[in-house]
DNA sequence: GTGACTTTGTGATATAGTTAACAAAAAAAC
DNA sequence: GTTTTTTTGTTAACTATATCACAAAGTCAC
């Protein structure tokens, strides 16, 4: 089912859930067309940049007018596979863990948190925010049987690869770590980190030391 | 206080947090010496990257031998202001508030949420992992009053905005945005973004279209 | 002390991402 | 229907980042 498409950039690929939910804000607005300045002035990226990330996928615009709404996010919906839904695994429910379960994703959104894991036996059994939390010792058996191959790691850093071999085990092919720890995997496996503390201290250097000119944002 | 100082990539900078934390592990491991190999190996960063990174700030380094891991240590301290503390507020004690609450940063860290803020009446007046909550009226009074210049933003995206444009009159310097919102703030106010429905969308995104290979991390 | 080995620091190069600028096309005004 | 205005799509230039590859400077073994 994935579409074939010419490779577009990175940076492009991650800016397109933004795009998708800002055209989605003013669709419920109401609104029939946009231009590319308008865009920029919501998502706070270049104008040009917008163009040339909108570009990759065709002509998508018309001269003089802009954008159209309704067809841009018809196009996008397919583009992310919108109607496709993507299930993930959380892995441990702590404070962090609880917070991705109460917030979850499936709001105009392709990814839903199926099953949650731990290892605290007062939260096994549970569920939180309609997702059941299975204990530790299921991980693979479980994931296996759902068929989920993605997974979020929300557990504390000392098991972070002790965990994430169970998952490789398990034959997972994500993994969105929130854990300080650098995980070893095999190249086939996609990982990435976000790290809240390096967040927090790298921009606390920044703010010391580089003049803040609302460049360079995270995302 | 603020040492003057070559100005380096940003790149560069958003990796220092990092490596300090590594070299920290190394240093209570007991170990003297490291090589950009090894460090490499720990931290998921190609070795000429480390090397580079580290030549930005003079020959911290002997040829043939690595680096003296004490040594560094005590330059990344310096350079990344470890020795003085920078407060953070955390506006919205939420879920993901709540977990940062209760990871706290300050371990072996310059930052530290030291004031909590929420509409919440049950929550106001409490303390959560030793940080006072206090109600959203007092924003303005207390951050002044407690002299802090940096905030967490993780209020719902609604009045993301609004409370933003309160920041704003309080003088805040820097905000740490986790709301799915893209702020206003003038261009002497630092933002970064941190969007978690985005990250897993575009993280969805590159495994289903992307052959996978471990690059291209998020921090 | 000598030769083999290690590892840095950095020029050169490659890759990626952003932005200015503008012709071309269409829309809007009249 | 003509002119003015708007706005795209893209070429070209620029800026940023990552990586290769290697001379230079040391360490280490004996």
């Amino acid at each position: 089912m994935a579409q074939e498409q010419i490779r577009i950039p990175q940076a492009t690929a991650r800016r397109l859930p933004l795009y998708y939910r800002f055209l989605n804000n003013l669709h419920s607005q109401g609104k029939q067309r946009v231009s590319s300045a308008e865009l920029s002035e919501a998502v706070k990226v270049d104008s040009a940049t917008i163009r040339r990330d909108f570009s990759y996928f065709g002509a998508l615009g018309k001269k003089g007018y802009g954008y159209n709404v309704n067809y841009l996010l018809g196009f996008f919906r397919k583009t992310l596979d919108q109607d496709e839904l993507t299930k993930v695994a959380l892995i441990g429910v702590g404070n962090l863990g609880t917070a991705f379960l109460n917030y979850n994703f499936l709001k105009n959104n392709n990814t839903k948190i199926e099953i949650g894991f731990d290892v605290d036996e007062t939260k096994v059994g549970t569920s939180i925010g309609d997702v059941p939390i299975y204990h530790m010792d299921q991980l693979k058996e479980k994931l296996v049987e759902e068929g989920i191959s993605v997974a979020i790691l929300t557990v504390p850093a000392p098991v972070a690869q002790i965990i994430t071999d169970q998952l490789i085990e398990a034959d997972i092919k994500g993994l969105l770590n929130f854990t300080p720890a650098r995980l070893n995997v095999p190249p086939s496996i996609r990982v990435h980190h976000i790290d809240l503390a390096v967040e927090l201290q790298s921009f606390v250097y920044f703010l010391k030391h580089y003049p803040s000119n609302e460049k360079e944002d995270t995302i």
